[in-house]
RNA sequence: GUGGAUGUAGCUCAGCUGGUAGAGCAUUCGGUUGUGGUCCGAAAUGUCGCGGGUUCGAGCCCCGUCAUUCACCCCA
């Protein structure tokens, strides 16, 4: 026998009908971004691996151990987009699309690739969805963006997840806070990979989840008490706007995000149902990247969100439509053992319909009535036909209603008219 | 990268102290004429993840390996 084929470790795929959930979340999550005017910025999946270095962090996870880099056969160093910023930046960099009015506004969705061991809500090539905003620092526009990313969520039907926010100021406010976070985490006394991480990142410990880490963290000086007077005012006015707006946040001064590039707001949405992997979206605000890939010094804001997790969310949660694959209308074409005028007929039905956005599909293949009937109900279609011999002498079909049962008489060239 | 759990039909799983496979669901057909959802009957589907070892004999024991999964780490 031919050897059997696995998807390679780690990796996320959808199909029936699960597949059809995965399209509804993803649909969800891009429309309100569409609504804003935010375009679509369709992406290479692979960068050149400088991009990835520079735009990330060198000193992040992802850069030094979660990425997909090789060689291509030109020699050039070739990474699997891990995330979704810094190819939008170089995009907008290379294609002059901030020489335009300001701000920027595009959204994009695809599947992404980190080398992780895989876990639930964590696959090696996964798929997000985000936006980015670049050229205002208007606080404005982060409320309008987390408010996009808001109505996602929401369109989906979610509601066991909550929005954590903070600020990360600005260079002075980081730097000061830095200093007095230096030395409190010398004072403390640290296992060796605990101490290197807080060589590379000291914010980095906030994250850690261990309780005696945590206990010690609960002493730890504070970013958001160190916000210079510009970062602490754009910072009230979003909660203000938010509040404004109705959306619920928990302030998480705590909070650490995986990429070196955001500075001032930054924000997370975690879910209550998932797991370890809680984390449904995030993003913040990044002053420093544009200019750090070589473009203009403007300040952009933006988010990620994750497809695969919100799709185990609506899952947890039970939100997802049994039928979102359901036709609305089964036909069912009878052909006679000396003609198929009815499978002809059955055929340009269904083209009409469609024409129209109807959905409909046949029943295929030399079953008995009962059988197709049977695919008709499995499907979840609203409506069934049958198509045979009576029919095509009458121009009159009988529509049946799957759920009551319920059968109306309708003349074949009126169907349209009827789904209308 | 580290640790735990698990790998038996498409799916969920059972399989006694080792004697060479079973259930439910799903699928197909049928329960006489062209109408599904319930019920009844029948059929089809397995290199028991893979490789090695122990044994007269292994789905069951041992070793390895691959994969899945959960957690750490990290993040979407």
């Amino acid at each position: 026998m031919a050897k059997q084929f696995q998807a390679p470790k780690g990796v996320s795929e959808y199909f029936p009908p699960r597949s059809a959930g995965f399209e509804f979340v993803r649909e969800c999550l891009v429309e309100p971004a569409k609504l804003a005017g935010y375009q679509l910025l369709e992406l290479p999946a692979f960068e050149d691996t400088e991009l990835f270095n520079r735009g990330v962090g060198e000193s992040t996870d992802i850069v030094t151990k979660e990425m997909y880099t090789f060689e291509d056969r030109g020699g050039r160093s070739i990474t699997l987009r891990p995330e979704g910023t810094a190819g939008v930046m170089r995009a907008v960099i290379e294609h002059g699309l901030d020489r335009g009015q300001l701000p920027v506004k595009v959204w994009y969705a695809g599947a992404f690739f980190r080398a992780e061991r895989p876990q639930k809500g964590r696959y090696r090539q996964f798929y997000q969805a985000g936006i980015e905003a670049i050229g205002l620092t208007d606080p404005l526009i982060d409320a309008e963006v987390i408010s996009i990313a808001d109505a996602g969520f929401k369109r989906v039907g979610l509601k066991n997840y909550k929005l954590l926010i903070t600020s990360l100021g600005d260079a002075e406010s980081r730097a000061a806070h830095k200093i007095d976070l230096m030395k409190f985490l010398s004072s403390q006394k640290l296992d060796e990979a605990t101490a290197a991480r807080a060589q590379l990142n000291p914010l980095r410990i906030f994250d850690d989840k261990r309780d005696e880490i945590i206990d010690m963290m609960a002493k730890a000086p504070l970013l958001i008490d160190y916000l210079s007077d510009e970062s602490k005012e754009h910072f009230n006015s979003v909660r203000q706007y938010l509040d404004k707006l109705n959306i619920k946040y928990e302030l998480a001064p705590k909070l650490v995000r995986g990429f070196d590039y955001y500075t001032g707001t930054t924000f997370e949405f975690a879910h209550s149902d998932l797991g370890a992997q809680s984390a449904i979206g995030g993003g913040g605000r990044y002053d420093r990247l544009m200019n750090e890939l070589g473009g203009q010094d403007l300040s952009g804001i933006g988010y990620g969100l994750g497809i695969d997790r919100v799709l185990l969310a609506a899952e947890a949660e039970g939100i997802l439509k049994a039928d979102l694959a359901a036709p609305d209308l089964f036909l069912i074409p009878l052909d006679s053992s000396n003609s198929n005028d009815a499978s002809s007929l059955a055929l340009k039905v269904a083209n009409d319909l469609r024409k129209q956005g109807v959905k409909v599909e046949i029943a295929f293949g030399d079953r008995a009535l009962k059988g197709a009937m049977k695919a008709a109900d499995k499907s979840g279609a609203r409506y069934a036909i049958v198509l045979g011999e009576t029919e095509l002498n009458s121009g009159l079909v009988e529509i049946k209603a799957m759920e009551s049962g319920k059968v109306e008489q309708v003349r074949i060239a009126n169907l349209v008219k009827f789904f209308n």
